[in-house]
DNA sequence: CTACTTGCAAAGCATTTGCCGGATG
DNA sequence: CATCCGGCAAATGCTTTGCAAGTAG
């Protein structure tokens, strides 16, 4: 949590921003929350605290949350975009059955290994990555 | 090209509807276009065709060819939805960058495996898969 | 004090739905 | 001739922007 506060801290003033109680606020709530938050599930969770935060501003705070480098977008194509932590998490998949739309992940280093080399092969500079796989889940097959 | 026909054939009969000059013309366009496709791509080359097309018409019929099992939606983050011939392409990964949004992608059979493997210790029954993969491509590195 | 932040309401954008004349089998 | 199709216009749902009052440094 430090060092995406700090992340949070530098990104801030690199753009010549204030922080304020909301935007302190919001952050914290998303990296105590579980994975895969939408705008609204956060949204929600910031309201028990300010509940006269807008939509706005949470949509505003994540765009800086992603800028800063602390968390990423994923996409389970539901229409709905989904924020997850990013720091220490180069190694999993997404799993999103498609019966029952629930979603987890697994842990294997072989996923950057493949998409590191995959990268330099094609002499690109690989950033990040996602994998997702679809399919039928355990309780649904 | 004949497959994929024949399983638009096979799902508009289970489906108990009809097929149409613009639902063929839709899906021949898409057929003989590049990957990669949005709506609004493929809405415009049928254009050519049909002057008289409607957005509508082409987001109906491309949910018709994703049900069919003839394409599957691609998301690089930019806010539209595109479309990828599915047949025989599982063993590609799609490569993003951040800096001037090109995308391309490249093929390695390792991808399907990890998938596949990944997977079956999840007992997990995969039906899809997606390796995206975000940064700086040649040109702008 | 100046510039940034907030939150409401309104706009924006990709996509979907309602409707009804028109086509299909 | 019953049912499905096609395309316009309107609606939807998620996300962003404009604005005026409030706040940080």
């Amino acid at each position: 949590m430090e060092k995406e506060l700090e992340l949070f801290e530098r990104h801030i003033q690199h753009k010549g921003l204030k922080r304020s109680n909301q935007r302190d606020c919001i952050l914290k709530t998303f990296l105590k929350s579980e994975r895969h938050l939408s705008a609204e599930d956060l949204f929600h969770m910031v309201k028990q605290d300010y509940p006269h935060i807008g939509y706005t501003t949470v949509y505003r705070t994540l765009r800086l949350i992603v800028e800063s480098g602390i968390a990423e977008v994923v996409d389970f194509d539901d229409g709905v975009k989904r924020f997850e932590r990013k720091l220490g998490r180069e190694y999993h998949a997404h799993f999103i059955c498609s019966h029952c739309g629930n979603h987890f992940e697994a842990f294997d280093v072989n996923i950057k290994t493949l998409s590191s080399r995959l990268a330099k092969e094609q002499g690109f500079l690989p950033q990040n990555h996602r994998l997702e796989i679809f399919g039928i889940c355990k309780k649904c097959g």
